[in-house]
DNA sequence: TTCAATAAGGCAATCGATTGCCTAAATTTA
DNA sequence: TAAATTTAGGCAATCGATTGCCTTATTGAA
């Protein structure tokens, strides 16, 4: 049943009487091919249901249009959204996406770094996994002649373009707006210190404080609470201490912010008027809770296009001009009720 | 900067005086290699820093470690959970997968189908687009020789491998249970006609009414619900009625419910004493509303691990028997609060 | 010591498409 | 009409890895 031959530029050579290089030439829409063969060749072509060979293609003019991807989880919003920012633009460029996801392990990262290299894609978008160790990995990308991007998660030592999102400023932001509301003790729940996107957005909260001459509080920031779980963990032990917080800044996710929600509604404590609380990433449930959770929203889907487009823009025209560029995709802060203590 | 040329196992022969397919040979751990040459090629291997071309292997080969995946869109929780499912078996393979989103069109959907048998891949996984029109591009993906395992949205006429969601077995429990409920006006959202999923659905719906003596009210039943928004105004519709329903049943989604739920709330209507809601799909907002929603579970990773494996377990072994086999992975109806007139 | 069997590795074709170079024919120009 | 130029298309190498076949060299058996 199955046409195990597929049929080649030779097979339509041979029922034209023609040699590959003409045929080649007219699919390709070459010079040198007369209108009239031309004609015949597509029309065999399409009666023989002749389909290129990328591979073929890809091998002889030894280019790849393929772009290799490298997230922690496919299915956490904030990636699948980038993803598909990322789709858009590749997809009308004619290139395809070899997906892979790293599961937030370091040796799974480099397996997925090795198997692009292999595929010889022509660039790898790639944002780092929770347990990344060392670049070394990443510094064979350009080794193999591979350009690199780097978006959200980058390893700052590495001399890349990078497509981040304004943590810092929005942490900032945050922390303003907290106090702003006139919460006194605002506490933190921080991510992985080894990922620099966590580091910026302790660095924002502890700059926000600084300009308003609050004191840091060392009992108030806490590591590692980024599920709902660990939010609410860490919930119960804030809300333990001699001198509690009143509020909690989820700098992890809007799932953590959850967790301190759940909390706080069992323990029957006000949010926002005991504590305020505030996530990160604007989760599409961040509108439903009750109250509603203040959060960050990141334009996922623009810092997708925005790598995509960087490649296609100056990575791949430039370069050795892409060395240490920074885009920076501005967040924005989503204030809802759970931290409207003055209104 | 950038070593435009990368090692090849030419370069290795050259450097120790040996011939490529001896390289070759030490490389894919063949014999008729001593045991002292294949040391010494694998280690000038690691000098050089040598990686395999894929590209050049699978054309000589004739084979490729790719899937191409088609889904509507990738980041919808319900696909980018299947494609992790799927990424989870295939990257243990060693395969590759090449991830396209149709953005629900018709026509992007053939380009994406047109692509990946340009790229010879191995099989591809398919779920159609609402805009489905016809399988023309579908049958060409096997007189391509390239295997095709179709999942959630399938085209029934088509003679592949299939993994559905029980969607008819998971409409019917919903409506037996709402019924069980006490509700008597049952009103259903449903989804575009041409798809089978909302086809099954519905027949659930009616079914059940059948089973129950209920009488099937045309009113009751209101087409292409499936955003929020739509949600919400196909409500507005049935609670103008002057014999409104006493419960809607969003088959289309839990977006769709949670529309349902906005108008309820907005109108001060009480859920579930005078209305019930139930979703699909078992978002992870329905556990937060309130009240928490009734959804189904549709066990999405499982779905995609299915399909993996049914292509290395059956397609790819006895490809002959490849032909309209069926898997059902059984949905689950997670009770809640929204319909729970009678505790 | 001689012959057969095995091991090690080279040669060259192959996968399918592309492309530089060359030749023959057709067309233009002088 | 002859020379110059353009056009059409063939030839063969190439991309990098693989593999069937063949040739030596080596080992073992008789």
């Amino acid at each position: 049943m199955e046409n195990k031959k597929r049929t080649t530029i030779h097979d339509i050579a041979k029922k034209l009487n023609l040699n590959a290089s003409s045929v080649s030439r007219a699919l390709s829409g070459n010079s040198n091919v007369s209108d009239a063969t031309k004609q015949l060749i597509l029309k065999t072509a399409k009666e023989l249901n002749y389909r290129q060979n990328s591979m073929a293609s890809n091998l002889r003019k030894g280019v790849n249009q393929t772009i290799g991807v490298i997230v922690p989880r496919i299915n956490q919003n904030f990636f699948s959204n980038i993803i598909a920012g990322i789709e858009e633009v590749t997809y009308q460029k004619g290139y395809n996406l070899i997906i892979c996801q790293s599961n937030e392990s370091y040796e799974r990262e480099v397996k997925c770094v090795n198997t692009l290299i292999n595929q010889h894609v022509s660039c790898i978008f790639l944002s780092i996994s929770a347990d990344f160790e060392n670049n070394d990995h990443l510094k064979s990308i350009a080794e193999h002649g591979i350009k690199l991007i780097q978006f959200d998660r980058v390893d700052d030592d590495l001399d890349t373009y990078k497509v981040l999102s304004g943590n810092e400023e929005a942490a900032f932001e945050v922390v303003s707006h907290l106090i702003e509301q006139g919460y006194k003790r605002i506490a933190l729940l921080e991510g992985p210190q080894n990922l620099n996107i966590f580091r910026q957005r302790k660095a924002g909260y502890l700059a926000a404080l600084k300009k308003y001459g609050f004191p840091i509080i060392e009992e108030l920031i806490r590591e590692n609470a980024w599920t709902r779980e660990l939010g609410a963990k860490a919930t119960e032990d804030l809300l333990g201490l001699p001198e509690p917080p009143d509020a909690i800044f989820a700098s992890t996710s809007d799932f953590a912010a959850l967790g301190v929600l759940d909390v706080a509604q069992i323990r029957g404590i006000k949010v926002p008027q005991q504590l305020g609380i505030c996530g990160f990433s604007n989760e599409d449930f961040t509108e439903i809770t009750q109250p509603t959770l203040t959060t960050v929203e990141q334009f996922s889907n623009e810092i997708g296009e925005n790598v995509a487009n960087l490649y296609f823009q100056k990575v791949k025209k430039v370069p050795s001009d892409a060395h240490n560029k920074v885009i920076n995709i501005k967040p924005k802060l989503i204030i809802r009720n759970s931290t409207l203590k003055n209104s």
